[in-house]
DNA sequence: ATGAAAGCGCTAACAT
DNA sequence: ATGTTAGCGCTTTCAT
């Protein structure tokens, strides 16, 4: 970039040494009001900027925090997840004082090389990943090489510390809200097992299902992409087995679903019911309204930087853990409404 | 960060100087293969990567380039526009070996701060802006600066380089198709006329009028913000002068203005023909769908980013302007596939 | 309270 | 083809 004048310059057009320039650029105590006075004005007059590049290298330290992510079209896309995520960080940076950096990366790549690329390429203290597969190799690698970070979502890993949603417990209080109704034959679409949220989302269903003393009936638990086509197709194949109520794993797939039961000539809450996962600004604007589970996803970003803030500060203490609680948020397509003879708006 | 093992040590470890295996690590040519080989085996066994912050420093070149963004809920929220922009980049950025980083800024700070900010924290060779709201100090302050930069949306500035879908004809093709129609009374939702691209569909829209031989009637134009409660409002007030046909400019206010119109038990396209604009994933998934414009976004990302690289490369030269096609997706609001004897899906 | 000086890890002339 | 040598602009001892 064009940074052109420099530390030193700026302490010879104030009559000081370079190293009484900085002491004043940070903060330093130990410099007489007289001289850090004289200092300021030149600074601003002349519009200085220090170097980052130069403070990083001889400070250890950018100050800068990366959020890597995969490009995956699904995070990016369909949902607003990246963006609360972004925005829960950078308020969260910002109070640290610390600068948000993006890396966003193709899953197409040598999974090898993306440790690699981000290390050599992207300066940062420490790094933010989410969105990763179960068993991603990129979190082994950075844990391996010593990088400071934290998870946005699950891993097994003793060594790395994460913020997640407490999935588990929004699948089970959607399906144990579905049994409270009165349904019986409740089913679910769930997404792609390799994705861990996924599976504490089933994990979930199923706990709630044997807690309350239902069977699990296969035949009732339809898999999909998490996408709204995913939803209509597997409950395509579930309306065949004449479901009272379906949890779906997301908005997305919910979504889909109700198309798909509406497409059937039957409607929703009352033929099936349905509760779905995410609460995107979506959910609300289909008729009728979804039921669903909000996540605090802001929250866990902020949550996460907080925790990266800790390691970076007191080096690597044994992983901290972070489970955030969801909400239940009922509307329409859960049929509760109607029981308690609604027309309550949210 | 946790780098331990530098390219000195490296030198050492394979019998070369440092030169050399710098050299070898930017794929510089006149080293001899065996040499090439010999330092590259040191370097993959013992996990070596480079520097970015001494590479910076050193090569006065850093290999990023920022995405400058105001954390206005509307942009990072409402639409996908913003991962849509970054997912161009982030292409464009892989292709020329650039990465990307983040700056999302608070709209509330100080705005002489923020340049300030952007400049002492982040590290990176050239930015690209978007968002900017029309007279932006921001980008004049780094025009000011020297900083090389490339705007996503319209300046004013003759030292900007710009790329922009073209708002003007976009809506100018929109109101055309209505009026093609057969419709009579055309009203408008419009944005906040502080944004660049809202003044621009406005434009077109009373240009469109102008040239088919219409009256602009003021009474037929509401002003709201752009979501989906400024439609809705903006369209009851609009529903008292009994419009014909709708163009909304953004598809969150055509969804607002949907809601208005059912509401008022009025149906759509038959009572009122609606076209938004933008082509979100949602305008597809409203009943009747959306008719609307589409931008090319992610296009707009790729040539920002090359426009950038351009800048880089040849230093000042003219600013570059770029204004990229929109393109109609007729689908149900406007009434055309009825007209037509419709029933084709898209 | 201030200055001198030694790096931080790399790149890029300039030699050879 | 390879090595030597200055820096890049800042932070940070260590003196004073």
């Amino acid at each position: 970039m064009n940074d052109r004048i420099t530390l030193q310059q700026i302490g010879e057009m104030a009559g000081v040494s370079s190293a009484t320039v900085s002491r004043v650029l940070n903060n330093h105590p130990h410099v007489s009001g007289e001289v850090r006075g004289r200092v300021q004005e030149v600074m601003d007059r002349t519009g200085y900027r220090p170097n980052p590049a130069a403070r990083t290298l001889a400070g250890q330290k950018s100050n800068i925090l990366s959020l890597v992510i995969p490009e995956t079209a699904q995070i990016l896309f369909t949902d607003p997840y990246f963006a609360h995520l972004a925005q829960g960080m950078a308020q969260a940076c910002q109070v640290h004082d610390y600068a948000l950096s993006l890396f966003i990366f193709h899953a197409a790549e040598d999974e090898a090389k993306i440790a690699q690329t981000l290390l050599s390429r992207q300066i940062f203290d420490g790094a933010i990943l989410t969105a990763t597969q179960i068993g991603d190799p990129l979190v082994s690698q950075l844990a391996d090489n010593g990088v400071p970070f934290v998870l946005v979502g699950q891993h097994e890993d003793a060594r790395v510390s994460f913020v997640d949603a407490d999935n588990v417990a929004g699948a089970y209080t959607a399906v144990s809200h579905l049994i409270h109704l009165g349904y019986e034959r409740i089913g679910a679409i769930i997404g792609p097992q390799s994705n861990l949220a996924a599976l504490h989302r089933y994990e979930g269903y199923t706990k709630a299902l044997r807690d309350w003393g239902r069977p699990l009936d296969e035949r009732l638990v339809a898999q999909g992409e998490f996408l709204e086509t995913g939803g209509y197709a597997a409950m395509r194949r579930l309306l065949a087995q004449r479901p009272q109520a379906i949890f779906a794993a997301s908005d997305a797939m919910a979504i889909g679903a109700l198309r798909a039961v509406q497409d059937a000539g039957l409607a929703v809450p009352d033929d099936v019911a349905l509760i779905g996962y995410d609460d995107l600004p979506h959910a609300r604007m289909v008729k009728p309204q979804l039921t669903t589970v909000r996540q605090p996803i802001r929250a866990a970003g902020i949550r996460a930087v907080e925790t990266l803030m800790d390691i970076l500060r007191s080096g690597l203490h044994p992983a901290r853990r972070i489970v955030l609680p969801t909400e239940l948020v009922v509307r329409d397509t859960c049929g509760a409404r109607r029981l308690m003879g609604g027309g309550i708006s949210n």
